[in-house]
DNA sequence: AGAAAAATTGTCCAATTGGTCAAAAAACTC
DNA sequence: GAGTTTTTTGACCAATTGGACAATTTTTCT
């Protein structure tokens, strides 16, 4: 779907991309894209920055490759959520698997938001036709369910934007939430989840007002 | 409370000092604190690059002082929420108060993201101590709204995550949301607060499982 | 093994960057 | 309005940065 991808690549070839396109994720992740150097991608992969650029023709074609190998990851959940199934399994399932990747994938997290943030030089076109594309239609399954009288009546678009916001908000700005709760990695996430899940239940509920 | 701030500041010093700071602030957010150049604040601000290096010694130190003059703003909506009001109406009005920041003062609200998503190095000690000191306190006072079964069961560190999450969603994605909305700001915003409300309403309620 | 191709690196370069400094200009004081 | 202080700026500098390149080393292929 992104790119052509790693078609005729010698092995060599192929390890020493995904070495560099790992190494290069944390850094961006962590100095964005301008914050970020060759020279510390270099010493992140334990490459020299000549052989990075031998690879890849500019730190720009890195950011690139990082971010648009990432998009379809990144957006899978989204495909997952089925028309057939119950309404409130799914979209609690889609919570869940946005949140398990809030967790696992904190630096993919953090790539994203610093890219939107910053203008989203790179990923507006995506985000304008793909991401617009499939999330109208999984609003016209929300809006079929609430008229179906299975969910309560809910903004679908804002829906999704407050379960991306607050599932991403514990991998974006986890230092805040860990200035603030001294607790493990495994209960953080456990009570988080439990939140969430009687946020959306009670969102979702059909009945009630 | 941050600082000793303006003291002994002649009446030039002072604009001066103010039209910087307003040029930094949109510089830094746009671009983040590395990404952000001294010529291009300077430009921003109409002055020469040493001419704000005569104000501010260093680039540091004008990101310094415009996040930390920004930090009381921040938090103040935190200290509205009043412990004798009623508790749904304190909460909702603590939403819309973060809601309208966004609204208002995205370029603020990117920079605390940027500055958080970063590893927070300038605010780490603010965040430890004065913030999780005050929501600490407030999220004492949800406990006992809950317990005097005005409030449903929630975790009070998560409700808050949650708003701030939701509502500065607005701001620090906005690039995102507008792509997928093709709405003025007004309806955007005024459909955002008619979700949230709907959401916090029904996460409070105390009836209900 | 030996030739050809691919991979790696040391060295270098030009542009950008944060910051300095002395001199000029403007503002203030009496 | 002369003298003093404050403000402004042009010219400059050293460090960092992205990247080029030729030479060397390693791998691959026969």
């Amino acid at each position: 779907m992104t790119l052509a991808a790693n078609k005729n690549l010698s092995r060599i070839q192929k390890e020493k991309r995904s070495t560099i396109k790992k190494a290069a994720l944390e850094v961006f992740a962590e100095y964005g894209l301008r914050g970020a150097t060759l020279d510390k991608i270099a010493i992140a992969s334990g490459l020299t920055k000549p052989n990075i650029l031998y690879y890849y023709s500019s730190k720009d074609k890195i950011y690139f490759d990082v971010l648009s190998g990432l998009l379809d990851e990144w957006v899978a959940p989204l495909h997952e959520i089925s028309p057939n199934g119950d309404p409130i399994e799914e979209l609690l399932g889609y919570m869940r698997a946005k949140l398990t990747m809030s967790k696992q994938k904190p630096q993919e997290s953090k790539l994203f938001a610093t890219e939107i943030l910053h203008g989203a030089p790179l990923t507006q076109n995506v985000l304008a036709t793909s991401l617009k594309k499939t999330l109208d239609e999984k609003v016209a399954v929300i809006n079929k369910w609430i008229s179906e009288k299975k969910l309560a009546h809910v903004n679908g678009y804002h829906l999704f934007f407050s379960i991306w916001a607050m599932t991403q908000h514990y991998a974006d700005f986890d230092i805040q939430v860990r200035s603030i709760l001294d607790q493990s990695e495994d209960d953080l996430f456990k009570d988080a989840e439990e939140y969430l899940t009687s946020v959306l239940l009670r969102t979702l509920d059909a009945k009630a007002p």
